[in-house]
DNA sequence: CACAGTACCTGCCCAAAGGTGAGTACATGA
DNA sequence: TCATGTACTCACCTTTGGGCAGGTACTGTG
């Protein structure tokens, strides 16, 4: 009955992280990257830097708050950088950071297999619903 | 003002599947595999075939009925193969397909780098946090 | 001169996510 | 014989996510 709480430290005193921890930061941490939004506006920052608006076109659906929320988040947690010039009007360019470009390249990659591999759920789909049926 | 709705195809006759389109499918998908338990019922998975009850004590803080829900998500999309067996008390066995495992390879690569990284993370925060305190 | 656009924030509210506890049908161990 | 474990489902309720409308402070365009 070990409980691993966030702050473990391994046997050279190294911090140890675990997803699969209930309380470990590094889960919130990865809710942030891979939730709804976040996925999306980390993989459309892959393709260089945005704007607000303009990234707010990219990712179709999200809405102002949602997308400010979850950019915030990011920019918290270093994957994110907000370049805001006091300009007027204002402008804000939002990028990655080399952290950020990181897992941005293995959220693309999942993305990019799985919309490759598609037609394969749509497949298993249909063959399981008609198992079911019967 | 092109807008892109589910059943596209491309100049081959392909279906083309774009996760930043609202209304597309392999976004819901994308949900299902990267989702607050989905993500982690499949990287657990990678390391065997396991038990409901097992898997539920793998992914700390889990309630039953949510492992039940995203395991039949996942299921119907072809990433995990349910074994049930008619016996009692009753067995069921969950263990990955191939597309399934293609899948948790590339989460699990996700989860292991972001872990690594997790120093970074909580580095940022109190930069960023004493940034916006001043 | 009025209206659209920029980059948000705030409050209001509804719907969805998700937790809790009970029930099931049987077998095995204490 | 009584409790425990298995693999769930269902009903109920709370919490959170997230959409919508409105405000801001200013500028460039028709």
């Amino acid at each position: 009955m070990t409980e691993v709480v966030p702050p473990a430290v391994d046997e050279h005193g190294q911090l140890v992280f675990d997803v699969f921890a209930r309380a470990c930061t590094s889960r919130e941490t990865l809710e942030h990257i891979t939730g709804r939004w976040g996925i999306l506006a980390l993989a459309a920052l892959m393709d260089g830097t945005f704007r607000f608006n303009a990234l707010r076109r990219k990712v179709d659906g999200v809405s102002e708050k949602m997308l400010a929320q979850t950019l915030h988040a990011l920019e918290r947690d270093g994957f994110v950088l907000r370049d805001a010039q006091a300009t007027i009007p204002p402008r804000v360019d939002y990028s990655l950071t080399p952290l950020g470009r990181a897992m941005a390249e293995k959220l693309l990659d999942l993305i990019e297999t799985l919309e490759g591999r598609m037609p394969e759920v749509l497949a298993a789909r249909v063959a399981v619903d008609a198992a079911k049926a019967k």
